[in-house]
Formats: C-alpha cells, sequence, structure tokens
DNA sequence: CATGAATGAGTCTTCATTCAT
DNA sequence: TATGAATGAAGACTCATTCAT
C-alpha cells in the first residue's frame, strides 16, 4: 500500500546531519513517505507523529534527529515533492518548437498521470487543504511553483497565433487551464464513493473547450 | 433553518454585560456564526470549542445544549449554509424559459456576488479543506448540492440547441462550469497576499472561454 | 503530614480567576500547599506536576486553571510566603523603641520559632537551592525580602550606642547576622542524619558572638 | 586524583579538528571539567549530558566509557574537588605551631583566594543546592569535609588560651566560622547582579567579630 | 576505545466533554 | 436552561541510555 516518492527528495542532502548507521538517507525518505500518509489520512493537525513514526518504522524520537518539529517535518515533505514538478513545468517552458495547443496537452497529460493516483495528487490534496493555515508553505509554493507555472502558460499562450484556442482569455488567467485539475482531486478526495470522477475523460472535455472543438467529440 | 448568515460576521457583538437572555434560536445562530469564523481560522481540529463559546457570547457548556459534540456542530454548520444556494439552484434549473447561456450566467453572476467575500465563501473553503475527512458531511453536499447542481447544469444543457457553447462536453462534465470557482477561493485563500486575483475578470473570461467567444474583450 | 501555609496567601485574591465551585479559594492553597512539598522534595526539574495534582486532591489540568505553567506556579508558590516575613522585617525596623540587641534576638527567636520546623523552612531552602536560576524570583527576594531586611538591620544596628557588639561591622554587612540562619537551614536538609544540629544552641552561640559575650555561658 | 581544576574553565579549548587522541585521564578530567560548567549553570535535573559531552570535546557514549550514568558523574564531578580541600584542612589542624586565631584567619584567607572565584565556588554552590538530594555525596562530604573540617576547628579552638575570640561557643559551633563563607557563595549566585558583595570586606568583618575587635577598624 | 544514531519512557500542556450549582 | 470549574485522555517533544559500527 505504501508508494514511491519520485526522485531524490532530500531537502538538504550533505547539510541536515546525515543519518550515518541504518539506511543511510533511505530513513529520511522513509519518513517523508510516512508522513505523506498519515498528514493525508487525517489532515496536520490530527496526525499523529507516533503514526508517523510508526509506519516509517521508527521510534518517536527518531523524527526529532531527522526534523526539529511536527510544522517542519510537514512543509518539508510537502515542498520535497515540489522540485519534480518544478523540473516539468520548467522543460514546458522552454520548449519552444512545441506548439502551444501541444504543450498544453502536454501539461495535462502530465497532470493526468503523473499526479492523478499517485502520491503527489495527495501532496497537491494536502496543499489545498492545509495550504491556508501555512503561510511559509504557501510563499513556497507561489514562488516556486504557481508563480513560475503561470509564467509559462503565458509564454506558451503569447505563443498562439492561429486562434486554435482563447489565447487572451487564459494568458490572463492561465489559473483556468489548472481549475479543473484542482477540481478533479477535489471531487476524488470527496464525492467518488458516491460518484466515481473519470479524470481522463473529463480532462478531454477540458480541453475541447480551451480549443474550442465543439460536437467533435463522440458520445 | 433559514437563518441567512449576514455577510462579515462581527467578531464579538459587545460582549461584557449586554442583552443575556436571548431566545434559544437566537444562541442558536450565535454559535453557528462564531463556530464559523472560529472552524475557518483554525480548521476543524485545531478550532477550539471555548473560542467558539466565546465568540458566540455563550459558555462552554452551553454549547453542548445545542449541540451534542464538536463534530457534529461542524456539520450542522455546514449544512446550515446549504439551504439558500439549494433554493438557488432549484430556481435555475426549472426556468426554463431563461436561455442556457443566461442561466449560466446567472450561476456565475451567483457566485461572483453571493459567494465571494461573504461567509459561504468560507462555508466553501471548509468544505473543500475539510470535507474528505468527513463522509456524513460529503454525502449531504453530494446528495443536496452536487448532485441537484450537476443535474440542473445538465438540464440547462439539454437545452442548448444553437451552439453557443460546447453543451455536449458540458453535459458530462458540468464540474468544468464550477471548477474556476473553487480555484477561486482557494487562490484567494492562499495566494492573495502575494498576487490578488480578479475574481470577476477571471469569471468573465471564463464565461468567454465556455461560450467561445475569441478575442472579443477588450484588453 | 500536610502543614498549614501561614496566613492568607492568595497572591491576587480576586484577579485571579477565583474558583467557584467546590471551595472557594482553598483549592489555590492546597495546591500551593501541595507544590511546596513536591518541589521541596524533588527540587524545581525533577517535580513532577502530576504529584502536585495528586497530592492537592486535583486533576492534572486543574492546576492550569489557577497557574499558567509549571515555572509561573514555583515562583507563585514561593513568593506567596513572602508576606508574612515582610510584615515581620516591617515590624521590627519601626519599633524604635526596642534596644538593638533586643531586636537582633526578636530577629533570632523569629527564625527559630517561626521558620525552622515550618514550612517556611522548606521555602527558604527552595530559594537557596534554586534563586540563581529564577531571575525574575531573585530579583523579588532581593527586593522585598533582603533589601527590606538589610535595611532593617543597618536601622538598628545605627541605633547601637553603648557598644554592646560590633555595630560597625555588622551596620557594614548585616548578612552576617543571617549567615548562620542559612547554615542551619543547609545543614538540616543535608546532614541531619549523620549530626543533629541543635539549631537553638547554634542562634545562642551566634549571639554570644555577636554580643562579644565570652565564656559567660555554662557548658 | 590531585587533577586541579584549573580557575575558569574554558568553554570548548578549540574543538573541530584539535587534538583527537587524548589520554584516557586527560579526558576524563576534560568531561569531569565540562560536568562542572554544565550542572552548574542548569543544575543536576535540567543538565544535559549531550551539552556535557560537547563541551568536553567527546561523543554523548564516550561518557557512559568513564561513568555509569549520569547520577554518578555528577557526584564524582564533586567528590573530584574535595580532596585539595581536605588536604588544606589537614594541614591546617596539624600545624600546632600556629597560633589558632592565625589558623582562623587562614581558613578564611583560604576560602577567599582559593575558591572564590575558582571553580571550587561553584562546586560548593552545587552542594549547597543539590547536596540533600544526593544522599551518599552528602555522606561523602559530610564524612570527609565537614567532620574533619568541624574536628579540626575544635582542636584550634582547643587550643586558644588568650581569650582572643569566643573559643567556647566555636568550640561547640564550628560551622559559625564556615556559615559566612557559604552565605558569600549564596549572595554571589543570586544576587550579585542587584548588589555586589565584597566577599573580602565581609570576610573581614566576620573576622573582627569572631575576633571580638570593635571598630578598630578605619571606615 | 569512540562514536552518535536510535530508542522509548517520561512529562508538560491542551482541550473536548461533563456536571454540580 | 446556563454556567464554567473540573476532569483526564491524548499528544508533542526531550533526553538518559544503548549499541552497531
Amino acid at each position: 500500500m505504501e508508494h514511491e516518492l519520485p526522485g531524490k527528495i532530500a531537502p538538504a542532502p550533505a547539510a541536515e546531519k546525515a543519518p550515518r548507521r541504518r539506511a543511510p538517507e533511505e530513513r529520511q525518505e522513509a519518513i517523508l513517505k510516512a508522513a505523506l500518509d498519515v498528514f493525508s489520512e487525517h489532515g496536520f493537525a490530527a496526525a499523529r507523529l507516533e503514526d508517523v513514526a510508526q509506519r516509517a518504522g521508527v521510534a518517536k524520537g527518531t523524527l526529532y534527529l531527522y526534523f526539529p518539529d511536527k510544522e517542519t517535518l510537514f512543509e518539508r515533505m510537502l515542498q520535497s515533492v515540489a522540485a519534480p514538478a518544478l523540473a516539468m513545468l520548467a522543460r514546458l517552458a522552454e520548449a519552444e518548437d512545441v506548439p502551444p495547443s501541444a504543450a498544453i496537452g502536454a501539461l495535462l497529460a502530465f497532470f493526468e498521470t503523473e499526479v492523478i493516483g499517485t502520491p503527489r495528487e495527495k501532496v497537491l490534496r494536502l496543499i489545498i487543504s492545509e495550504g491556508a493555515r501555512f503561510p511559509r508553505l504557501a510563499k513556497f509554493y507561489y514562488d516556486e511553483v504557481i508563480a513560475k507555472g503561470l509564467a509559462a502558460i503565458r509564454t506558451i499562450a503569447a505563443r498562439e497565433k492561429h486562434g486554435n484556442f482563447n489565447a487572451e482569455a487564459l494568458s490572463r488567467f492561465p489559473q483556468l487551464i489548472f481549475a479543473p485539475l484542482l477540481m478533479s482531486v477535489i471531487w476524488r478526495s470527496m464525492f467518488s464513493q458516491f460518484e466515481p470522477l473519470d479524470v481522463s475523460a473529463l480532462i478531454a472535455a477540458h480541453k475541447d473547450i480551451l480549443l474550442q472543438k465543439q460536437g467533435e467529440r463522440e458520445p
């Protein structure tokens, strides 16, 4: 039932009093993984560090060898997943030869395959839920993800010349591209049990609307 | 049950030696109002009932005369704001003479004026944040708001015959209409301090995209 | 095994959220009494608030209705015993008709009967032990007890005209009068089991030395 | 066992990449020195062995190669400083040719120069503060220091034939000689910041009183 | 011998809930 | 009904001690 946190996430691979004994830095990863699960399940305030420790297979006190307190563990855990997404965004913005609509398609595809159903979805859910209560976290995500993401979209939209989609609206509010993605995550966490959501189809429909296709899709 | 949460809730409407004997209904309302504020500010788990009591101008024990426990208070508080929205949705769906695009416009306008900047926004934020942890609440909202809302949209979309918008896509995923609204609420709670969001303009852009207007809006 | 804290000690009889229910303010006193015992037995750092609560016959949480934290409980407890001693000192300094040697005798007698073997002895012991670690406490005792006490002694010594004792030395270092008292308290807490100390006789000998009597006391 | 604690202990004599392999005795001394500092600063219960280790320039685990536990380290540390004082006392008692008043003067002078302002003062302070909680320690000090010290004084007092001081009183309570010394140590640790104490002058005044001198000292 | 990562028992403090008044 | 003092279970965090390297 455990999942793999993507890539190397160590916030400060050399600085942080690296664990030497058992599993050199796998321990930190195990803790982050466990923290993601436990925080996801209960939310920050209701999560118990004892559960995190147990799930990570370490003692309660061990957590404090890696993170000074609960809040920091929470924030570091969430930040540790940002890097890969950032890389993706950067790549997308820089690929100048890709036609805009393809870039947007790639963005949505990335979300569909690399977020939905992966630990990143939980992270995103947590940021949505708790972000407002963690100003430092909000700032980090704004600076590192949102601002860059919006800029990337605007860059992409600016390249649109063929009227394949409403570039002007999207250029002013790139958020509109992401909105259905957030909604999907929220839906899945709340309403899946009552009505499953076909995220793939929803994204397709979203793309249709963005790209102004109308009724060209078969029922 | 229609107890009209007034826009902008006062922190503590006088306190000290104000009218001590209020009607039970008044008290209940005061408690719900206070609960909305406190839960909004701290989230469910971190909210303290003592704060709710104080802000409502009642004793801690009094809360238990109206609500059996913290969780129920939370859920009742959130449910108590659903009714008005429901009524609106029902009206919208039933008004058969209204052209579909106008209906959607009305929906978005309602959100813009009756949700953003009102207590309803806080309620929506709380549902987004905490809904997943309260299955009873999720079910209530799914049954009473979501399902009915989606049905209403589908009814409206089904009336569209003039190709003014991608009825097919919206009919399958009415959520796409609401997604930017959720996103606005989330943005406002997390990123407003870094970059304010012009919800009105965002909704206009959203409408443009939905209605396939392209570049017809002046900069 | 419980002892009586002298006089009314409530630090702020009306302000401190006075307990209303069970025993109006006896509860606070019970807590202070228990705290004195437990802190005396283990010292500040090693004392467990759970023990204080149990000995006071209240729940752990109740302590926090009366005192915000362990440190404050400790300091308030110690301060609460200062008042009576202060009154005594004031009286002594003001009684101008009393001959100086009698005043000093009264002081020593007070210590012998009102400190040794009473809760005040424990308090004094705690101040000696922990005072250096509690600057606020040290300041309080310096201002309220030490400074006033020294001034009183100096006033008394200044009245000496008959050469009954070394007024000059005592006037410069009134501490010399108290030194044996401190020593007695320390001795009793550490060495009583090995060699009991006859405080009464020690004080008599101290008085003899102060009053320059020599060998006039029978073996 | 004579390991000469040097006056004024350096916080951390270099650290980093200093000579790593010290002789075991050196290490033990470093640990004792560090322990004295840390225990002095925080008291036994609140002192952290990690701080002791760090200040001694060794790892936490190393402490346990030299001392079985915190309490033993504490007691050994305090005992290790007793030897020199003992030697002094023995010498004083045995020097039969020294006139009694000179012997007392030497005793007080020793305290003034060899205790005040040296690590021994800290040791004495700790014994005063914590002694009562460490019966083994109290016994050690009673047997090795107090009992021998009192006996020495009594021997000295017994030699007094000239009525230069109240030999009878001092013979029964040699503690009276030491009382001002204890008081000085206590004062310096608690009240120095409010009112510095001229220990030298205080000892002089004490001597004047003991030796029955009256007003012979210039202002 | 030396290290320092790991452990987990122990303690302060909070807060939902109860109940005597 | 209303109150708010009292309760005690629960949880974050610390730190003496151990032990694999």
